[in-house]
DNA sequence: CTCGTTACTTAGCATTTCTTGT
DNA sequence: ACAAGAAATGCTAAGTAACGAG
């Protein structure tokens, strides 16, 4: 039998590193391997109900560097002023100069300074990176304390520009296994005490923090390649599959409920729907002083235009103030009830156009419809469905080209800035684009020649050196070189076009169920490395093994 | 039921690292 | 050997959703 999981995930090259680090936590892995058989008793039933791990053992956290003073004053009304070192600090965020300047610096390094540098930092950061979880050593995913700085958050946020505060041990709550040692605070901050040591083992943090900018709690836990964060992923996975099976009778339900009679439930029918229909977000109720941003159930009557007979004109900002626009054709009781639900509010455009639902209750009746659904497993089955019949609908395999992720990506609105230098790329292809066709042009002629006998034209602009006397077939073969190269750029071309404002990442992060992919690689002989980084390799890990016929 | 709290996943963009063409 | 560009990773903000107290 297997050691506890350490087979079933993490490369040869992780375990390398593991091993050779195991030998400086030597007393700690004892002491936490002797307890294996209870948690594999744990794992191998059902466990103790919400219990997560029954031994953890870690080193706590890494704070930034303390601010070092540069003394550079700063004027006012052409005066020097004395700052303190705090005042110092939040003073020299905002001066862009200043960090170019430090930025510029840093590139002048030569590349063995910079290399002597990394191998320090990774020295200093490896004591935090790895924590023992029930006697397997674990990555840890952000043992670094966020530095301070100025906040800036994403779209129209209202606390733009606070200062982030530093973060102390004082600030910092530790988690870890009861018979695990508890981790010293940094001595820099001389004598300072952790904020408090818990021992529960229902929770999967490490460490926790209230951020100073929005009073929420922060934590620090395993990276994605642990198997702790591998068997929840995979539930996830399983859950969304699971839809599948009740997909009928919800759909069914909800399309009885369009024409309820009963608000509530009328409301609950239309935006579940939407949700399944479209991979809407649920859309929790937000703070004043957060960027108004909305999902389902806060949609606003502005945000959902009825275009007779039967489309429906989305028009709204999401998560991350990323905008969502779309125009559908809906069941025609869906429009007509959208309709209403606007008619109904008579105070405008800014009303709630689910006026009697929040998350908690969609939820709640999500719940009666199948065992721990929630909102958001309908985008995981949206998604995952989607690229395995994307997949497996098409025969013709490796004509690349269309790009199977990007309708998920689509359907997911996964949207990213387009880059700086997009349009330098795309007319530095046009200019190669261009160089090709005088290439061919020329040996058109070349080749016109070639047939009457006679040497090539030397005048060429493009290429100066003497060219050699080639058989007609060669030219041609050079020919058809040349344009098959035109033929990649310019679809080369087109796909960057296309894409340039699509993030096909996160879906495959956070929303394909990786055995698709897996399977398909399998059945089509593609090697995974292809496909997966080595980041995803490890977190996808428990999807390796998956069989070939495989489907979602 | 509502609200604040807690714990977790998901997200885009900045930064770093790797690859490629010269 | 190197710079430019692409790809990968890192960072942390911004969501979802469960839960418990009143």
């Amino acid at each position: 039998m297997a050691p506890p999981r350490s087979g079933d995930h993490g490369t040869s090259a992780i375990r390398e590193l593991v091993s050779s680090s195991l030998k400086k936590t030597n007393k700690m892995m004892k002491k936490a391997t002797n307890s294996k058989s209870i948690a594999e008793a744990a794992s191998a039933g059902h466990g103790e109900e919400g219990k997560k791990w029954t031994t953890l053992v870690h080193n706590g956290v890494l704070f930034p560097p303390l601010y070092k003073r540069h003394g550079v004053k700063i004027l006012y009304k052409g005066k020097p002023i004395n700052l303190t070192p705090e005042q110092e600090e939040v003073a020299t965020m905002p001066i862009y100069q200043w960090h170019q300047r430090v930025v510029e610096q840093r590139k002048q390094m030569s590349r063995k300074e910079k290399k002597a540098l990394k191998e320090e930092r990774e020295e200093i950061e490896e004591k935090f990176k790895w924590a023992i979880i029930d006697g397997v050593k674990e990555q840890v995913n952000n043992f670094k304390v966020e530095p301070p700085g100025l906040f800036r958050g994403r779209g129209e946020h209202p606390k733009m520009g606070r200062l982030k505060k530093r973060i102390r041990p004082s600030d910092m709550t530790i988690n870890i296994g009861k018979s695990a040692p508890v981790p010293e605070c940094p001595i820099i901050y001389g004598g300072e005490r952790w904020k408090e040591i818990r021992h529960d083992n229902t929770v999967a943090w490490l460490a926790c923090w209230k951020d100073p900018i929005n009073q929420k709690e922060k934590y620090v836990k395993l990276a994605p390649s642990s198997s702790l964060k591998g068997r929840t992923d995979k539930e996830k996975y399983e859950k969304a599959r699971k839809l599948k099976d009740y997909i009928p009778g919800i759909r069914a339900a909800y399309t009885k409920d369009f024409s309820s009679k009963d608000p509530l439930k009328k409301q609950i029918a239309v935006a579940t729907y939407l949700i399944d229909k479209l991979a809407l977000r649920a859309g929790n109720e937000k703070d004043e002083d957060e960027a108004e941003t909305v999902g389902c159930c806060t949609l606003k009557v502005e945000h959902v235009v009825p275009l007779p007979p039967n489309t429906l004109k989305f028009d709204f900002l999401g998560k991350d103030s990323i905008r969502y626009q779309n125009q559908v054709e809906v069941e025609p009781l869906v429009f007509k009830a959208i309709q209403q639900f606007r008619s109904d509010k008579n105070q405008g455009n800014n009303a709630d156009l689910f006026d009697l639902l929040d998350t908690n209750k969609l939820n709640a009746h999500l719940k009666e419809l199948m065992p721990g659904l929630s909102a958001k497993v309908f985008r995981t089955y949206n998604a995952s469905l989607t690229l395995d019949e994307m997949l497996n609908k098409k025969i013709s395999k490796g004509t690349g080209d269309d790009v199977p992720e990007k309708e998920v990506a689509i359907i997911c609105n996964h949207q990213r800035a387009v880059s700086k230098s997009h349009d330098a790329k795309m007319s530095k292809l046009d200019e190669k684009i261009e160089e090709l066709k005088d290439v061919l042009n020329e040996l058109e002629t070349d080749l016109s020649r070639a047939k009457k006998g006679k040497q090539p034209e030397s005048s060429s602009t493009i290429n100066k050196k003497r060219k050699r006397n080639l058989s007609p077939e060669a030219i041609e073969k050079k020919m058809a070189q040349t344009n098959a190269k035109i033929e990649k750029m310019e679809r080369d071309k087109l796909t960057k076009e296309d894409l340039k404002t699509v993030a096909l990442g996160t879906s495959k992060i956070n929303y394909l169920d990786p055995r698709i992919t897996v399977a398909w690689c399998k059945r089509n002989q593609v090697p995974i490395e292809k496909i997966f980084t080595k980041s995803l390799l490890a977190k996808f890990a428990w999807a390796m093994d998956v069989d070939p016929s495989y489907r979602f």
